[in-house]
DNA sequence: CTGTTAGCGCATTCAC
DNA sequence: GTGAATGCGCTAACAG
């Protein structure tokens, strides 16, 4: 306060009362008990470390200590708003633990992955969020050759026992699929999501399973990225390849977003030329032209549980990595009605039923 | 890679080659050249990290060098899509020169941000981005006490002379008003923002200041935070306060949200009943539902320069705080149309012009 | 070209 | 009840 920029220091506090650092050390870390500390110089100290300003030192702490009370969180993209609820509730159970975040989006790049996952370590950061694993991830394998906690988020990997919390994707498809199919939907597409990660390949498969199992008409293609642009385009794609589909299952609601803007560009309306069903039930999905039906991930309590996780094994190392799965819900909305006959958009007679396509 | 979670440190690699530490960190920290160490030794070293898996210890480097790489940012919700997005432009400027960003979420409670703000400083975080800052914030004097290099997004603070990067207010607000004026709109209220925060006051002083010029009739009323539930309240209160208004500007996209929901309960339609106007322009508000007309601010850009500003005062911290504004855009979509006459939901008498009210 | 020395701020073991 | 000594892992000033 007296000099700007000054920050006192342990040894700052001792003089100014005329004690040892140890001794501030101990009363300052609530150890004044445990140390038998006479309650006058426990108070006198506490003064003086007020008046001063002293602020401690986590740097030095944790340099001493090695427990620096930080958590590394590795997403795609904290600006999607899935991971960033995630990462919100994440966030709020490791703060009731006095742990801070250290957070960094790769933005779907794996190289950015590992830089900031390296930095990470560095940083001694006690455990790791990891929210953007790949299938087979050596990043993943750094980690834990290194002894570091971690928890994936979202995602599995092949080959390594890691703990992970992830939704139940073949249970959520299955919804999916079996809403359509309920609607009259007879040809049916999923644009998939990347095939590099656990969770694309895991509703894509369970897509085809469920297809086969209701003796549907069905095709899917992976986008290379989860965005609106790359929905867009292998929506398009699958609607060209299969043309007279009438339901699209998106793999997650961004790639739902793309399906629609493909369905727009061909003159095809949403819902009543064509369903579309999303996945993850993103914030504002309910708020969209058209509504949109989705499978649900509860976000809060992924983020919740991923933290807990973490939380528990920091704890203790020595316990055995587990998969928890959060369950999915369906949420139907505006984007899915009754199948009407295929949009033949590339003959001249008129469909048997429904409106006429524009 | 030998034993797990064994951390080798540069002694164990100065060991393993038969050098001195201080050797080893100046080839790995590449100080060789300026050491003029010998590069068959350069290379013998580097190759023994890398068998090693040697990582360094950020935490001691820190220590030693007054260092720690390390940014704070404090936003009110990270789960906060206009929120995010500022975030991560920050985050990917500060990425490119090395800094990790610490991030946490106040929920809106200053006791919450004061002390994420202290845990912060203790941490030695090497600046602050701060962005939920009220119109008197102690906690803002603590951190300008400290010496600590901060920079304010989104808002200002009164009496304090800090750095600050925040949306031209006066000149969006203008812009919404005067658009709904050249619609014809004649009747306006605003969905005001927390007084506490400099954002709400200068957009609730500049909307008065536009309704006065122009001669219209304007009430305002301020939510106590920045949520859906919020703007429907105040929304509510508004229309029933000001029947015959036909145009409401809230003082952000999701107050404008709770504005729509308000219309919405009352069956009120928007936008043929009531014109809404929101500001941020924040992800998907085109595609709600009505596309939501919104005054954009540059998310992109305004996280960009809070971290370049902050950048540069860490390099030069005798460097005199400045304050820099962005500037909006009124983005025209289908919330916003030509009035109608007022919808007297009171009175039989049929309305002078217009359609009908439901 | 490389080694020696010192110390960043703190917590902890042991001494008295 | 409190003080002294030690070291966490690293970098930097200085020595040679």
């Amino acid at each position: 306060m007296t000099e700007p920029s000054f920050r006192p220091t342990l040894r700052d506090v001792a003089r100014s009362v005329n004690l040892h650092e140890s001794t501030v050390s101990r009363i300052l870390n609530g150890r004044a008990a445990a140390g038998r500390i006479r309650p006058e110089t426990e108070q006198r100290v506490k003064l003086a470390a007020e008046r001063l300003g002293y602020r401690g030192n986590t740097v030095a702490r944790a340099l001493r200590t090695g427990r620096t009370l930080m958590i590394g969180m590795v997403v795609p993209d904290i600006a999607n708003l899935y991971q960033a609820r995630i990462t919100r509730a994440a966030q709020d159970v490791l703060a009731g633990d006095g742990y801070s975040l250290l957070l960094s989006s790769t933005g779907g790049d794996p190289a950015n992955a590992r830089r900031q996952i390296r930095a990470m370590m560095s940083s001694r950061t006690e455990g790791i969020l990891y929210g953007d694993a790949r299938l087979h991830d050596d990043v993943l394998e750094e980690i834990l050759a290194s002894g570091t906690p971690v928890v994936l988020v979202n995602r599995v990997a092949e080959g390594v026992a890691v703990s992970a919390v992830h939704p139940d994707n073949a249970a959520g498809t299955e919804l999916a699929v079996r809403h359509l199919h309920e609607l009259g939907h007879r040809v049916i597409v999923q644009v998939s999501g990347p095939q590099d990660t656990s969770s694309g390949v895991a509703r894509r498969t369970a897509f085809h399973d469920v297809v086969d199992t209701l003796g549907l008409d069905g095709d899917s293609e992976a986008v290379d990225r989860h965005t609106e642009a790359e929905g867009r385009r292998v929506a398009a794609a699958l609607l060209d390849r299969v043309p007279d589909v009438t339901g699209v299952v998106a793999a997650n609601d961004r790639l739902a977003l793309g399906a629609l803007d493909a369905l727009a560009e061909r003159g095809l309306r949403c819902p009543e030329d064509v369903s579309v069903v999303g996945f993850n039930d993103m914030l504002y999905a309910e708020r969209l032209s058209p509504p949109l039906t989705t499978v649900r991930v509860p976000q809060r309590e992924l983020g919740r549980r991923v933290a807990e996780l973490l939380l528990e094994t920091i704890r203790d190392p020595g316990r055995a990595p587990s998969t928890q799965v959060v369950g999915c819900k369906l949420i139907v909305r505006g984007s899915t009605m009754p199948a009407r006959a295929p949009a033949r958009r590339d003959t001249a007679a008129p469909p048997p039923s429904g409106r006429a396509a524009p």
